[in-house]
RNA sequence: GGGCCGGUUGCCUAGAGGUUAUGGCGUCCCGCUCACAACGGGAAGGUCGGCGGUUCAAAUCCGCCCCGGCCCA
């Protein structure tokens, strides 16, 4: 009962973790009678050591879940660890220093799985050291969108949309990425900016005379097409559909006017080629030009780009700059900074090289989404903004073929005439490891089949996350309650993917929003606001900090950084500051627990006790106005009152009487009551956030887990109690310093102490708090601290 | 180039028109007073990015500018 140890140890964190897991309290039951809320976690993607942005992250979608099940709802809160895809491969890549097209296909399907288990091993130690309340983190409980059933269903999903006709083939340029010898989506583009040289190469005009085109890819020279200037640009009005020769080359090619074209770049002319960057293919479709295809699949020139055949993109630039020197043909190079596309794997520059792809249709329903998504509730309601950006930018379907390895496999066969054949959906299909489902294709009669041996983009995967984990063609029970997706907890930086996708594809499979509200969080950043990275050297790992500090400590601090969709700034002095007060909760309760309990019945309230509930209630509502938006901030406001107000004021007060120096019996029994109602408060406002101090201290007072306990409704109170706050907190501090300027110990005696008459009700606690013989009062207009300024003492 | 957010004491931060601008870290002074010395009490420290406007009243509302960050093109 009583709290022994004087201070609060962090390894009692890992006793917690084990009786919650022996006990299985955050387990999920579909049968239950509460409401269900289901929470569409965000499968980590095991490729590497999480960072403290992964720990603040999660932490404060536990607590979301933890204030759930308070509310009394069955939460449906399941762990999935995302493993497919690109990163696993590159690093793999990386590891072994080997290139996937050249090892066999089991061997590094292998080599991929063992590096991810070991990650994902870190990942879920992690999180049960966080104290995450998931139904189970038990890895063989914990879902994976690499596993049969999981894959599964993204390839039941693809062929139940080739039914409907939402996937086509197609050949068109598409962002590919050499290195990863794959096409890539819009979304899996980023941009970086770079020093480049830009080249003013002179192409001689077929009627005499040169005109100059500057451009950052002279590489590019073999596959020019056409030289565009603007309409109105003068300087070159009078060559407009005159013929320029490209240079190394001899070809003939249009000089044409285009309004795109920037006069204030380089000359003022541009080359158009096949393909520089999307607005090459954007102009060759709209000019309706021949493309001419000079760099493979492979990031090398192709024998189009005659002698530089066989070169590296980057080989085949400084070569052709050499010969075009040499030529004569160079006026001048400068260096320019610009922003060039690259593959956000790998950070390779993109080529944009026309490949023959699957698309998933998406521009037809953007309409659709946009309506949509209005049956959503955003927190931060601005966040939706976010979303729509990008539905508004969104300007081709969704390549979703990679020629990759470790992915879900696209399901389908290829009979002898080229007719494709899918087979059942239901289970996992590894096409290029087994024999086709099917004797003959149903279009010819043909026997013979071709496997397809690509695999599908990962977001093909991580877009069923809502309708996998609630049950969609698995289990028609858990689907009919826990869909549509109570919530989707994500981090902003990938809205345009996970978010869109699957908002996308389950509109597409379901006609249904898959979410009814999405949570938004910001981005970690360092304390100096800047994104964490290698290269800066600037990550902060959880381990060491919860070492140190403990995992309260970690999430406390994440809730108290936290402004809802805002950044937060991750520092150890904040988990530092934030140890202090789970330390000084622990002190809090260790007074407490010396009193025991007693029933309403039999006390009596005084007014200082009335104040304090007040106080108390004054926050619990604004705690549960910020909780229900998912907004954990408010633990700022429980750590001020715990801290600030009851323990600094209501706790040195009440105390003589706590002890029976003051006061008859139910006046005592009174402030024994008033103590534990308040601790019983500040306990469940801050269980969601710190789960494992509040978990200890209710176990050791009140005999059972506080995390299966109703989060507290607001009692009534009296709000002009709140008024004397400001006045109880100032006298008492004058008292003190009066006492500190006097040289006086804090509990020495005193003849008399006058204070403003306003205080009259607190004066049988005031009296012993100050240890004065009698106190007197004045009155005073004004704010408090002229009255305050008033206050005597005399010894 | 577009979108979003921010600029408050040495550092970080609260603050959504109203006399004295909140708290933390750090600093200084005092204290082992029976919850707490990894603590408690007290103190110093701010032209609230700049300029202009609205108002009896602006950190807060409006306009312009400067600086920083993130996301996107």
């Amino acid at each position: 009962m009583n709290l022994k140890a004087k201070r609060w140890d962090i390894k009692k964190e890992i006793e917690l973790i084990k009786l919650w897991n022996e006990k299985n309290i955050y387990r999920f039951n579909v049968d239950s009678t509460k409401p269900i809320f289901s929470i569409d976690t965000p499968p980590p993607y095991a490729s590497g050591r999480p960072h403290i942005g992964f720990a603040w992250h999660y932490s404060a979608i536990d607590s979301i879940a933890r204030y759930m099940r308070m509310k009394g709802y069955e939460v449906l809160f399941p762990m999935g660890i995302d493993r497919n895809g690109l990163p696993i491969e590159v690093q793999v890549e990386k590891k072994y220093n080997i290139h996937m097209y050249e090892y066999p296909r089991e061997k590094f399907i292998e080599l991929c799985r063992n590096l991810l288990d070991e990650y994902e091993k870190e990942l879920l130690d992690l999180c049960t050291r966080l104290g995450f309340s998931n139904n189970s983190l038990k890895p063989d409980e914990v879902y994976r969108t690499d596993s049969p059933e999981y894959r599964a269903l993204t390839q039941a999903t693809f062929i139940e949309a080739f039914k409907k006709g939402l996937i086509y083939e197609d050949y068109r340029p598409n962002n590919y990425c050499p290195r990863c010898r794959t096409t890539i989506a819009d979304a899996e583009v980023e941009y970086i900016e770079e020093i480049t040289d830009l080249v003013y190469i002179r192409f001689p005009l077929v009627n005499g005379g040169v005109i100059t085109v500057a451009t950052t890819r002279p590489e590019m020279l073999a596959a020019c097409q056409a030289i565009l200037v603007h309409p109105d640009d003068a300087r070159y009005r009078n060559l407009q559909n005159n013929e320029a020769i490209v240079p190394m080359y001899e070809r003939r090619v249009k000089i044409l006017p285009h309004r795109e074209v920037n006069v204030n770049f380089g000359t003022g002319a541009m080359m158009l080629c096949s393909y520089g960057d999307e607005t090459d293919v954007r102009l060759f479709r709209e000019l309706q030009l021949t493309p001419i295809i000079i760099i493979s699949e492979n990031g090398v020139m192709t024998e189009a780009a005659g002698k530089y055949a066989g070169l590296h993109v980057k080989d085949a630039r400084s070569k052709i700059v050499e010969d075009l020197t040499k030529a004569g043909y160079i006026e001048r190079i400068e260096k320019i900074k610009h922003e060039i596309p690259v593959c956000w794997r790998c950070k390779t520059p993109i080529e944009f090289i026309p490949m023959k792809e699957f698309y998933l249709k998406q521009v037809e329903f953007l309409d659709s989404l946009r309506e949509i998504i209005d049956q959503i509730t955003f927190y931060p309601k601005e966040s939706k903004q976010l979303l729509l950006n990008w539905i508004n930018s969104v300007k081709s379907d969704w390549p979703i073929s990679r020629r990759r390895y470790y992915g879900t496999e696209i399901p389908i066969w290829y009979c002898e005439n080229g007719h494709i054949v899918l087979p059942e959906p239901g289970r996992y299909y590894r096409p290029w490891a087994e024999a086709p489902p099917f004797n003959e294709c149903p279009y010819c009669k043909s026997k013979k089949f071709i496997p397809e041996t690509r695999t599908f983009d990962t977001w093909m995967d991580s877009s069923i996350s809502a309708l996998y984990i609630s049950g969609y063609k698995r289990d028609e029970k858990l689907f009919s309650k826990a869909f549509i997706v109570d919530l989707r907890p994500q981090g902003k930086e990938i809205v345009r993917t996970w978010l869109f996708y699957t908002i996308l594809r389950t509109y597409q499979l379901t006609s249904k929003p898959a979410f009814k509200s999405v949570w938004i969080s910001g981005l970690v950043m360092d304390e100096k606001g800047r994104k964490m990275s290698k290269s800066l050297g600037n990550i902060i790992y959880p381990g060491p900090l919860i070492e140190k500090y403990g995992a309260d400590a970690l999430r406390f601090a994440g809730a108290a950084e936290a402004k809802l969709g805002s950044d937060l700034f991750a520092s150890e002095s904040k988990i530092e500051a934030a140890s202090k007060f789970i330390q000084k909760l622990y002190s809090i309760a260790r007074f407490i627990s010396a009193f025991p309990e007693p029933s309403r019945s039999e006390i009596e309230l005084l007014a200082l006790d009335e104040w304090i509930i007040a106080e108390a209630n004054a926050t619990l509502e604004k705690v549960i106005e910020y909780y229900d938006n998912f907004d954990f901030f408010a633990v700022n406001f429980v750590r001020n009152f715990a801290w600030y107000t009851f323990a600094d004021h209501y706790i040195e007060l009440v105390k003589s009487r706590a002890y029976g120096n003051v006061g008859n019996d139910k006046q005592q029994k009174a402030a024994w009551w008033t103590l534990h109602y308040v601790l019983k408060l500040v306990l469940k406002m801050l269980a969601p956030v710190t789960p494992f101090i509040t978990d200890y201290i209710y176990h050791a007072l009140y005999g059972k887990t506080i995390h299966l306990e109703a989060f507290p409704k607001v009692d009534k109170y009296n709000p002009e109690l709140l008024n004397y706050t400001g006045l109880i907190k100032e006298t008492n501090a004058r008292v003190w310093t009066l006492k500190k300027e006097r040289k006086l110990p804090l509990n020495a005696p005193l003849k008399s102490v006058l204070i403003p008459i306003e205080l009259k009700p607190f004066e049988l606690d005031l009296k012993s708090a100050y240890v004065a013989d009698k106190i007197e009062y004045f009155e005073a207009e004004g704010q408090i601290a002229d009255k305050v300024s008033k206050v005597c003492i005399i010894i």
